[in-house]
Order: C-alpha cells, then structure tokens, then sequence
RNA sequence: GGACCCGUGGCUCAGUUGGUAGAGCGUCUCAUUUACACUGAGAAGGUCAGAGGUUCGAAUCCUCUCGGGUCCACCA
C-alpha cells in the first residue's frame, strides 16, 4: 500500500466495478425484505448543485440496508422541469434573436427535447461521481411514455371521480411568463406604492390600484359599519375618468371596517378578494387587463397602457379632475411576484384545470395521525400540517408546451369535454387542450409510477408490488409542500397506500459564509470540484459530520480538510496491519500460518473472538467495538447521521489509532493480530455506508477482492454467528 | 398577521429521556521520522444571547425580551 491514500486512484474504477457487477441492484440479496428509496429526481436539463449532494444520506441508507441484507432498491431519475426547462430554453431563443412565439408546438416541443437530451448525462454522471448506488438500470424520465400514461391515468380517474374541474377562477398570471401558476410558485413581497384616496360617489375609498377602475362593479363595506349602513343596496353614480358610471353598494364581511375608510372597491376579474366577493353577491366580472399585461378597449383612452403606465396616467387624470383627496405616498404592502421572474403577478380569469384538495388533504393528514407516515426530525410535520390544513384547490393547467400535454378534449360544436388516457376521441370537432400538467402534477405521482413503469426482470413479479409503499422519502425540507405533501396525497389517492413510511428531511448547503448558494449571485460552488480535491468519501462525510439532520449548513473547509485527512487516516491503519501480517506470524505455527493466509480475514463473530482473546486491553477493545456497532446501528435506524459519523471518526482515530493500534505495536501474536485484523475490518464495514470507497478499496485488498459493499452489517454478522454457534457449527 | 429555525470556546458546528460543557479548524508547548507530518502527547480558551420561572439539579423544559435567517398569509 502507498504511504497516502490516493481517491484519484480508486473511485472511478472501484464505482466501474461495482455497476458491471450489478451490486447495485436487488438483486443482490434476492431473498432480502423489500427496502426502498426513490431517489427524488432531478432536473434532466440543469448540473447538479449542492443540494444533490445531500442525497448521500440516501445512499448511506441504502448502503446499510444492502448490508443487513433486504433487497435494496435506489431507483433514480430525472425530472422534465416543465417550466424551468422551457424558462432557460426561451432565454436561450432570446440570445439567438429568437421567440417561442417563431414555433409551432410540435417544433418547439422538439428542439427542448434535444436541448434536454444534450444536457442529460452530466447529471447522471455527477451522482456517480459522489459514490451513489442508484440501480441504473431502472432510471425514470418524467417524459418516458409508460410515466406519461400512468399521469393520465391518474388524471381520469380523478377527473372521473369528480376531484377535477376546469375553473372560471382568478389565476395567477405571469404577464412575462405568459402562464399560469400554483399558490405555491407565487413570491410575497412587501414594496412601497402610492395610496390613492379617491372620490367614489358619495364615498373616499382607497386603493393602490386606480386602474382597474373600469373593472368596477360594486362598491363593498362591512355589514356592521354603522356609517355607510345606509347605502347598502342602493345604486351609486360615480365620477371616473372615462364619465359617469353606476355601481351597487353591497356588504360583505371580508371588508375591514378599520382599514382605509372602511369603504373598498370591488374588481372582481383583478383581484383574488373581490372576485370571492364577487362570486357570492353575483357581480359582473369585467376585464379590464389583457394576458398581454396591457389594458383593453374597455379602457377607452388607456387601452394599450402597460399596467404601471396605466396607473400613473389614470392617477394623473383623477388628480386633475379632482377626484383624489389625498395620496398616502408610504404605503407598504404586499404583492405577489412571479417566483421566477419577479414579474408582479396578475390575477386573471382563465379557466384551467383544478384538482379539488380538500378530500385528499384530508387522507394525507390522517396518515400522519394514525402513525403511518413519519417526519424526521419531527418538527417538520407541522410545516406538512399547516399546508394541509389550509390547503386551496390546486391549479395544474400550464400554459407552456414542455410538459405532459393534459388528455383533455372539447368538442368545438357541443362544448362538452372528454378526458381519456391520452388517445383522442373518436369523431370530428374535438380538440386538444393546448395547456399541459404543472410539473408537480408528474412529480407527486413518482413514488409509484417509477415502481409501475419497472417491471422486474426475474419474473417473481411487479417491482410495485414488491416495494411500494417505499421505505423512506428523503428529500430537502425546502420542496416538503410542494413535493412530499403533494406525493402523499396522490400516493394514497391512486393506491390507497401511503408511498414511504418515512420521511427524511435535510437541511440547505449554503456557501462557506452561511450565504445561501445561488448561480446569479456567483456564490454556486459545484459539490464536484470538491469531489475531485477531496474525494468523494471526504465530501460524503463533511455534509454528515457535526450537523444535525434537518439543519442547514455552510460549507466548510476545514471539515473538508478533517474529513479528507480521516481517509487517510483509515488507509494508513490498514496500511500498518498489512505491514504487519507477516511479522506477527513469523514465530507462530502451522495452525497460524494457516491462518495468516487466508482465515485471518475470516469474518469471525465478537463472541468467537472474545474466545481467542487472552490480552485483557484486546478483549475490552471487542467490547467496545461491539459496544459502537451496537451504537452505528441505533443511530442510523433513527437517522440521526451525524451522531453515527461521529461515533466513527471518535472511534476510529481516537479509540482504534491512538490507543489500540499503539498498544498492540509491541505485543503482536497471532491472536492479537487475528483480533486486530477482524475489528479493523469491523471497522470498515460500520463506515462504508459513509465512505464507500476507501472502504471498498481496503477490504478488497485485505479479503483478496471480496466487496464490502456487498458484506454483510456487523450486527448481522453477530447475529448470524450466534445462530451458527446453537446450531453446532465449529468456530474458527 | 401566523409559523419555524438559529444565537454554545477566535471560526464552523455537535450536545439524543434535564445529571459536573464537546469536536474539527485555529492558537500555544512538547515528542517523534513513525502505519500515518494528511502524525502523536498535552495546554490555553465558554457567565451555553439576555431576563424570569419549573426542578435537588437547566445549554437542555416553560414564559418574555433582543439579535440573525427561513417559510406561510386574498387586508382593498
């Protein structure tokens, strides 16, 4: 062995080896209970960032789990990213001097798919890099046929079952953007805008929004305001800019009788409140503002304004007329932003497709009660809660074209929609919806389409069946609303089964100054650059070491440097015990010999040791390493990473190296080294969920190219020794 | 407006059911050329943000305050 452990030598070719050799599939242990993990895809399009890298806690998992001998299954894939994608591919047209608007859709569906498929293996690449066992063979694209049709599926059944309607309901619009969004993929932000008082017939009301006067079509208080109780009912002739107009006086308890002067105008067709307001005392819905961002011909001299142009000039006009009494120029409030282009969002009338949430909340909540599901750490089952509980119908119409397309036809002469698993009906005049899902839609179902979509090869029957409801769901807390609340629903709605047993929640890796990363700020650090300095063990380790599941983190160097010198560490504890080998046996008989050859590295049990053991330092030292199997074990079935990676790196250095190894230096015999040998061993098992390579590298060194991946836990090794021993098997 | 997280030695963070404060890096002293200088032995360094409470005992549980961050929210 080298003095120093080289990564660069050994993870290529020792990850190389692994996958030619299936090791990654369950196969593995044919026999083994059914363990799970999907891997939570990501985008197909874009390189890996930090957040990926924390999926080694799913591979530590895994790795663990391959070990105690279930058949371990880590399925990956990747995600279309519906608007994401098409959000960098438009940029992408821009530069070229180019719009989507120069395509049809066909064509333009085409060129992302090649945009995508360009971009796609650096992705996959990148998690092999990091070590990760993902079984390959069975990877999912959102976009492949067989995932496609499961969606639809899913989307008749619900449609069928009345949890679908196309909705005359305000959407979030992106003017920018040019679609539609989720109450999730909206930004709050406070700002500051002028405050307008204005003369509202026989009012003074005030609004940040002048322009959508002409919208207008009631005027609203609340019941119990004694002040304009009067005028309820009534008919009112207002001043505006364009002339003379009437509106009814309504009541509505949603208007604060403390805010403002108590009197608000309602806009039903630009604003989420009023148009509440609006659908209970039946009021007209007006449009005033186009999908361009642009006021309409219903804005006489306006039309054609921007929004903000419109604003300033309608404002402009009322003040010359006198219809302003004051302006409150430090008014803050919030407003509702495109998350990705930060575009103020329009509310608009559009009628997309939503999934009715209540009832399926409902079954997500009551998983968790009944024990079904659970959050580690546990807090996050409030954030889970919270979004259930308040949970508003769930827009998945997109106006964008990558993407499933949704399976919805309308008849042109009938009006009449026919949903159907992707094939078009039969007849003339029907025609396809142009919108396609909300790629949460596709997303939420991944747990089982993947399983569905995989047929397993042995013929003992449907992967689904075998391993779904999964084991575990680990993915960052930041996506738990839009992702894991999502899956669970859906999950339970198509298989009446939960589809993971428990959620596993990490923290966000933010730059070394606890700034979170982001490309446009310049702070994005790739996690394979440090893959390539420190090695992918080293990387592994520093995102578990020293930080609390759950918790976010800054990236550190030193942890890097501690974890890298850890590596080297173990390889050099090793390094000693093969110098060692032959001294050790020099003076011992033929029984030792026999055993230096090849029985040395014999898998032996902590009680068949603790047999051979007649060193009093040796047979504590047993102990203790039975002692922190014991421990690794505990934490990692309650996933509590960072105590058994530092459980290990304790031991190891401080336990194993410093006392142990200086301790036996002077007193080697056959037996101490027989000792010596199988709890370094041990040793290398217990950290190869965390650092399969180095691990791997050693162990096959000393067990003439057996894999420790593929060995079986220490736990499991006792076990089965002790099992071995009352059935009168001979030890040694 | 609501919720959550964080505030522990110079820095980054652990601290698992409450039981005399821990790690890595950094600093200082010493040792050794050793399996490993990507080393070993040892040292200094913390009123655990602040205040109050529960308790025999609180970094840990409760209340409040201050500071940093995140998420949710239809006040026109």
């Amino acid at each position: 062995m080298d003095k120093v452990y080289n990564h660069k030598d050994v993870e290529e070719k020792i990850y190389k080896v692994w996958e030619e050799k299936g090791y990654f599939k369950p196969e593995v242990n044919p026999k083994g209970k059914p363990y799970c993990i999907i891997l939570p895809p990501p985008n197909a399009n874009a390189p890996l960032h930090f957040g990926h890298a924390m999926y080694v806690v799913e591979d530590v998992l895994i790795r663990y789990h391959r070990m105690l001998g279930n058949a371990a299954l880590w399925l990956p894939g990747a995600d279309h990213a519906g608007f994401e994608t098409q959000f960098v591919f438009e940029k992408k047209l821009q530069k070229e001097g180019k719009s989507r608007f120069d395509f049809d859709r066909n064509t333009l569906y085409k060129m992302i798919w090649d945009f995508v498929q360009e971009n796609r293996g650096g992705m996959e690449s990148q998690l092999r890099r990091l070590g990760f066992s993902l079984d390959w063979s069975r990877k999912k694209f959102t976009l492949d046929q067989d995932i496609i049709k499961i969606a639809y599926q899913t989307f008749k059944k619900l449609y069928d079952e009345g949890f679908i309607y196309r909705g005359d309901r305000l959407v979030n619009y992106c003017t920018k953007c040019g679609t539609s969004f989720s109450d999730l993929e909206v930004n709050h932000k406070e700002q500051k805008d002028p405050f307008y008082y204005i003369k509202y017939g026989p009012f003074v009301l005030a609004t940040v929004r002048p322009e959508t006067k002409f919208g207008d079509t009631a005027v609203a208080i609340n019941p119990e305001d004694k002040r304009y109780q009067k005028w309820v009912g009534k008919e009112i002739e207002v001043q505006g800019v364009n002339g003379k107009f009437k509106v009814k006086v309504i009541a509505d308890d949603l208007i604060d009788p403390n805010f403002g002067t108590g009197v608000a105008k309602v806009t039903p067709a630009h604003d989420m409140k009023d148009f509440e307001i609006g659908k209970k005392h039946n009021l007209d819905i007006v449009q005033v503002i186009g999908f361009d961002g642009k006021l309409n011909e219903k804005t006489g001299k306006y039309q054609g304004l921007y929004v903000r142009q419109a604003r300033k000039a309608v404002a402009e006009d009322m003040q010359k007329m006198g219809l302003i009494e004051k302006i409150d120029e430090n008014y803050i409030h919030t407003i509702e932003t495109c998350y990705k282009c930060e575009t103020t969002i329009e509310p608009m009338l559009l009628p997309q497709w939503f999934v009715k949430m209540e009832r399926l909340a409902k079954t997500a909540i009551d998983v968790l009660k009944k024990g079904e599901i659970k959050f580690h750490p546990q807090r996050f089952e409030k954030t889970y809660l919270d979004f259930l509980e308040n949970i508003r119908d769930w827009n998945i119409s997109r106006q964008i074209v990558w993407g499933i397309r949704i399976p919805a036809w309308k008849n042109s002469k009938t009006g009449e929609w026919v949903i159907t698993e992707g094939e078009a009906p039969k007849g003339e005049s029907w025609k396809q919806d142009e919108d396609t899902f909300d790629t949460w839609f596709s997303s939420a179902q991944w747990p089982f389409s993947t399983l569905m979509a995989n047929c397993d090869c042995d013929g003992s029957g449907g992967f689904f069946d075998r391993f779904y409801p999964t084991s575990v769901m680990e993915t960052g807390y930041d996506i738990l609303r839009w992702w894991v609340a999502r899956m669970v629903m859906v999950g339970i709605y198509r298989t009446g089964k939960v589809p993971f047993r428990n959620v596993v929640l990490h923290g966000l890796v933010n730059d070394p100054y606890g700034k979170k990363m982001s490309k446009s700020k310049g702070n994005a650090i790739n996690p394979l650059e440090l893959v390539d300095q420190y090695g992918a063990d080293a990387v592994r380790f520093a995102l578990i070491y020293g930080n609390a599941t759950g918790n976010d983190q800054a990236l550190s160097y030193p942890k890097l440097d501690a974890t890298r010198k850890f590596t080297n560490k173990l390889w050099n504890m090793g390094r000693f015990i093969e110098m060692n080998r032959t001294s050790a046996f020099a003076k011992a008989s033929t029984v030792a010999k026999a055993l230096a050859d090849k029985s040395a590295d014999k898998q032996n049990s902590i009680e068949e040791l603790l047999e051979l053991a007649k060193n009093n330092n040796d047979r504590e030292m047993i102990e203790k390493t039975k002692q922190l199997t014991n421990e690794i074990t505990k934490h990692l079935e309650s996933y509590n990473f960072n105590y058994a990676a530092e459980s290990l790196y304790e031991f190891a250095w401080h336990e194993f190296a410093d006392k142990y190894i200086e301790d036996i230096k002077d007193r080697l015999n056959p037996e101490s080294y027989i000792i010596l040998n199988t709890l370094y061993l041990t040793l290398l098992k217990l950290l190869h969920p965390f650092m399969p390579f180095v691990t791997e590298e050693i162990y096959q060194r000393f067990k003439f190219g057996e894999s420790v991946m593929i060995d079986k836990w220490p736990a499991f090794a006792v076990a089965k020794a002790l099992a071995d021993k009352s059935a009168g098997k001979p030890s040694l």
